[in-house]
DNA sequence: GCATCCATGTAACCAGTTACATGATTTG
DNA sequence: CAAATCATGTAACTGGTTACATGGATGC
């Protein structure tokens, strides 16, 4: 299977957490991007078929988590461990053989499997910084090693630095008799990007500080 | 013809302003848009035919523009008006018939027609405002009335503040046991929108002063 | 003379969308 | 009992991409 899509991406980090169906992974993966009017449906089941059939998912039956760490005070929270509740409490019909062969209408409770813990590696170490894929990456970084984690990093901030160089260049190019909104909207870009060099330059530094502090345990505990 | 394709926004834009051929229509796009690597010329080359199919462009064989207002100075610049220049020096070989019947593998140079230049104001006016499209949109937001210009700043600034109040009730939800690399793009999120937003009340303030400069004007001048 | 850029175009593919079909459960 | 929300899925379409085919002009 080769790594491109995006949603597969989502589906595996989410799933790497907890057991989820696909109506609750729509609303995550929609407010994990924030931005944007949802991942549609219509991408969702066949990106699941297609992982499925790749068996980096499988359909489960009952929860996965044991219990939930904190006691779930009642302030209203619907999201959470409470979906995997949920799909306990209500969960498919039982009356009338409604095996996982023809399905009636219920909800299908998928886990991650040992190859989807390594797709979803892969995935990340894919070295696409595209703005899009490089949020989800950062979303689901925590499964990478630090090592990865911060070329991750890294590769971003070339991929933006040069985007400058570029910039400058053309810009010599027009001279500068350029229309007023269009000087306008390429300075706001050039400060975008610098704001995320900037953001990034303090996620990198806190990866090698991390690195080193490691690297003083190991000698520490070698020596 | 349904208004979506941003690529033919971009086209109708710059045509706008100068007859192009589509190689050089590719290059400036891309430094347009800036980011990204650049639009394919499989998007292009069918684009530029359904415009041509719609009418909305044509091609034309001698320059339009009667000669740059500047007078070029020999600073290399190889863009500008100098495009055009060369379309005009090496164009189409005029040897054994080679009208725009059945072409050898020449340069074919667009311009904008009257319903062109209406479409793109219909494209520029069209409510959406994704990343993408607003980008363009405000690349070639001169050829909007002021008054049209304000409200696609204003549409994009509402849909921004609304992300904003979104956010912040799905954070709500999640309480604030996030992971480390989580929160931490939520919050650079955040930080960008703001940015963005403060850029547009920029824009959006500049907009209303030079209005409300129009109407003294005009006030002056009708009383 | 060969590589490289200029230049146009087509075909196959791709990751998504909208619209549709279907049905169970909850709530007013 | 009707409307809304939960839930899964398919088919048609869309706005692109990459890879390919083709060839003229320039530079080294």
């Amino acid at each position: 299977m080769r790594p491109h899509p995006m949603i597969e991406l989502a589906i595996l980090g989410l799933l790497r957490e907890q057991d989820l169906h696909g109506y609750e992974l729509r609303r995550r993966i929609s407010d994990l991007a924030g931005l944007k009017p949802a991942v549609s449906f219509g991408a969702l089941y066949p990106a699941l078929g297609r992982l499925e059939g790749a068996a980096a998912v499988k359909a489960v039956e009952a929860a996965t988590e044991p219990a939930p760490a904190v006691p779930l005070p009642p302030t209203g929270s619907l999201a959470g461990e409470a979906a995997a509740f949920l799909a306990r409490r209500r969960g498919p019909r039982r009356d009338r053989g409604a095996g996982p062969g023809r399905s009636g209408r219920a909800r299908k409770v998928y886990g991650i499997t040992d190859q989807g813990e390594q797709l979803l590696v892969e995935l990340l170490d894919d070295p696409a910084t595209d703005e899009r894929s490089f949020s989800l990456k950062v979303a689901f970084c925590r499964y990478l090693t630090p090592q990865r984690r911060l070329e991750l990093f890294e590769r971003r901030r070339a991929d933006l630095a040069g985007r400058l160089a570029g910039e400058r260049t053309s810009r010599r190019t027009m001279g500068d008799r350029l229309d007023l909104y269009l000087r306008s909207l390429r300075e706001h870009d050039h400060q975008t990007i610098q704001h995320d060099i900037a953001w990034l330059d303090g996620l990198i530094s806190n990866e090698r500080a991390a690195l080193s502090g490691a690297a003083d345990l190991e000698e520490d505990t070698t020596s």
